[in-house]
DNA sequence: CCGGGCGCTGAATAACTATGCGTGCAAGGT
DNA sequence: ACCTTGCACGCATAGTTATTCAGCGCCCGG
């Protein structure tokens, strides 16, 4: 039973965002799972998933690394996860992150090697993107624009 | 001073494990920070940390990412995390995992490479590692065995 | 000046999660 | 057959986190 039941669960949680315990109960209900918040509690422990801070989710720890193979798709995922805001002046980029996660985004960007971009400098939350000119600039931000909005389909809670 | 503080919580939550909100506030104090635990829950929700089930620690998500390089730290790394139980017979390495893992765990012992192993088998918490003889696999069996340990090492709570 | 909007925060509290304790069941030992 | 162990589980409740509601300080445009 227990088996089976935690497989849902991992199943339940790679397919929809699932915010709580006790949400996670009525799903399995459905399947034809019954188990108390008690349950669910411990095998999601047992499970080692992780609760993210920004929208409550559970998920298996790196299932964010799953989907990522190129250093393309890696920057792609930086930017759904870091980028919150960007501003263009001239071929100036000028992107900023929550406080801590300009370095990692950096990264992201540096190894992804577009040819557009010439380099970065980066603080705690802001991050230079230098571009070969304005028409560059444009088409970069462009870019992270739509992959931003990518990262931000999360269900928001009731 | 938000930023500042923000900035202190990704220090401590990387340098030792935190497992709650209080704890956290506790630590601010010691370094001149005075925030409620209402405060912190929003910073750490605009940080878009995690708390991981299995000890409620919070922690970047990609942090352990962060920390390995080749394939073989990446296995090491899913060793720790995965790894629950090694039964060695012959030349077969039998691994357990908790359910559902198995098949991230064999991923990456398949990627790293090694020459003492032919192949990997994995159903849902359970890995059988064919390797080339009997004293290969007590090799490996040590090896693994040491890289589980490490895993180990959080603190557990009060 | 002054009023309004905005960002940040604390206090109180609602919402959610972990866990001590007790029960039932099944496997192995005597 | 009966006891002992170990495991899974529910219940109740302690513990933790998110959110609502206000208040404060700041900046800007009247």
């Amino acid at each position: 039973m227990k088996r089976y039941r935690q497989s849902a669960i991992l199943d339940l949680v790679s397919r929809e965002a699932v915010c709580s315990q006790d949400a996670l109960g009525r799903q399995l209900r459905a399947r034809g799972f019954h188990a108390t918040q008690a349950t669910i509690s411990r095998d999601i422990k047992e499970l080692r998933l992780v609760k993210r801070a920004s929208d409550g989710a559970y998920e298996r720890p790196g299932a964010a690394e799953a989907a990522r193979g190129t250093a393309d798709a890696s920057l792609r995922r930086a930017i759904g996860e870091y980028l919150r805001r960007v501003d263009l002046v001239q071929q100036l980029l000028v992107l900023r992150t929550d406080p801590g996660q300009a370095q990692p985004l950096a990264l992201a960007i540096d190894r992804a090697e577009r040819p557009e971009v010439v380099g970065t400098v980066a603080g705690d939350d802001t991050i230079l993107v230098i571009t070969r000119h304005a028409r560059a600039g444009r088409e970069v931000r462009r870019l992270f624009d739509g992959w931003a909005m990518d990262g931000r389909a999360y269900p928001r809670r009731a």
